[in-house]
DNA sequence: GTCTATATCCAGATAGAC
DNA sequence: GTCTATCTGGATATAGAC
C-alpha cells in the first residue's frame, strides 16, 4: 500500500499477533468464562510469558476492548447480511434469524456485545457505536412492516431476547427455545397487525421513561 | 420451646448475627456486585475482622449458600401469596404479577436466584429444590387455563424472562418493560387460546430435548 | 467469640537485562 | 520483543492468644 514495504510486513506481523492473543483469550473465556481470564493463562496459549503482552495491549482492560470491538464488529457483518426480501415482513424475519443464529452461535460472544460480564470493564464508546448501529436497522425494518411506537419495539426485544437468552442459558446448543423464534414471530405480529395495536398506547409517553439512565446499557 | 432457655438465647443471638452478616452482605452485593463482595467489607460493616465471620459460615460459599437460600424462600412466600381468581386466566395473571413483581423488587436478589452471579458457586441442592418446587406451580396453572405442552410454556417462559431482563438491565426502577406485562400476557393468550395452537406441535418430542443438560440450570 | 498475625496463593503491572 | 525478577496488592483461610 504505502512506499515502507518492511514497515508494513513489520505491522501486519503484528496484527497477526495480536489476533492470535485474542484467540487464545476467546476459547480460554469459552471454557472459564469471560471474568475468569487471566493474562498469565492467555500468555501460555500462545507460547509466551504474561509481561510480553503489554507490547500488544497496554493492560488487560485494553485487551477486553479488543474483543468486544471485534464481537461487535461481527455482529454489524453478521445483520448487513440481511436478506432483502419483497415482503417487508419477511425482511424483519430474516433480521431476527440473523440476530438469534449470531447470539447461539456463540453463547459467550453474545454475553460479551449484551451483557456486563466482566466487573469493571466497560467498553469504550467507539466499540459500543458499532453495536448500536448496527441495531438501530430493527427500529427501521419494522416501521416498514407498518408498526411503530417503542411499546411495540421494546415488546419485541422483550420477545427476542427472552428466547435468546433461555436457549443460551438452559439448552446451549439446542434449539429448544430459538424453535420457536418463528411461532413468536407470528404471535407478535398477529397481535400488532396494521398498527391497530400500536396506536393504543401513545409512544411519546412511555419513550420519556425511557432514557436518561445511570449507565449506558447494553441495548438490543 | 425446649427447657434450655439459656442454649436457646444464645441460639437465637447467633442466629440474629447471622442475619446481620447476611444484610450486610446483600447490601455490600448490591452496591458491587454479587461476585464482588469480600469478607473483609462484610465483616467491617458489622463491626468484626475478616475471620470472626468464619465462626457463622465455614466459607465464602457457605455464605452465598445462605444468601441464595433465602432470596429462593423470599420467592416461594412471594408466589405462596398468589390470588386465587374465580377465573383461572386471572390467577395466573396474578401469578405473572407477582414473579415479575420479586425480579424487578430487588435484581440482584433476582440474579442470585435465576443466574450464575458467582463464578465458581453453585447453590446447595437442598435450596435448588425451594425454587423448582415453588415455580412449578405455573405449569399447574397453565394447565388450568387450557394451555398444554412444553412448546407453550417455553413460550410463556421466554416472554416474561425477556420482559424481566431488559427492565432490570435498562430501565432498573422504571417500568418501560414491566408495564408491557399485561400486554403481553394477552398477546400470549390470544395466540394460544383453547389449545387450538399447542396441539399443532407434539409436546412429547421437543420435552426430549429439553432435559439432560450439562449441569443444572436456574430454570423458570 | 473476637482478635492479631500470618500462611498461602494468585492477580495485574513494571523494571531492566538481553 | 521477549524474558526473568519483582513490586504491589488483594483474596480466602487458619493458628493461637485473650
Amino acid at each position: 500500500m504505502f512506499a515502507y514495504g518492511l514497515e508494513d510486513t513489520r505491522a501486519m506481523r503484528r496484527d497477526a499477533t495480536r489476533a492470535r492473543i485474542l484467540a487464545a483469550a476467546w476459547d480460554l473465556a469459552r471454557r472459564d468464562g469471560l471474568a475468569a481470564i487471566t493474562l498469565r493463562e492467555v500468555a501460555r496459549r500462545v507460547g509466551m510469558r504474561a509481561p510480553s503482552l503489554y507490547t500488544y495491549f497496554g493492560s488487560k482492560n485494553a485487551m477486553y476492548d479488543a474483543m468486544y470491538a471485534e464481537a461487535a464488529r461481527h455482529l454489524a457483518e453478521t445483520l448487513a447480511g440481511r436478506p432483502q426480501a419483497d415482503d417487508p415482513r419477511e425482511t424483519l424475519r430474516g433480521r431476527m434469524r440473523l440476530f438469534t443464529g449470531f447470539c447461539v452461535a456463540d453463547p459467550v460472544r453474545y454475553q460479551m456485545v449484551f451483557e456486563r460480564p466482566v466487573p469493571g470493564f466497560e467498553p469504550a464508546p467507539e466499540s459500543f457505536q458499532i453495536t448500536a448501529a448496527a441495531l438501530a436497522g430493527t427500529r427501521a425494518d419494522m416501521q416498514a412492516v407498518g408498526v411503530t411506537g417503542e411499546p411495540a419495539l421494546d415488546m419485541f426485544r422483550a420477545l427476542i431476547t427472552g428466547l435468546v437468552s433461555l436457549q443460551v442459558a438452559n439448552d446451549p446448543g439446542g434449539d429448544r427455545w430459538i424453535g420457536l423464534q418463528d411461532d413468536a414471530f407470528d404471535m407478535f405480529f398477529a397481535h400488532h397487525a396494521d398498527g391497530t395495536h400500536s396506536a393504543a398506547q401513545p409512544a411519546g409517553e412511555t419513550e420519556g421513561t425511557a432514557h436518561g439512565h445511570q449507565q449506558p446499557p447494553a441495548s438490543r
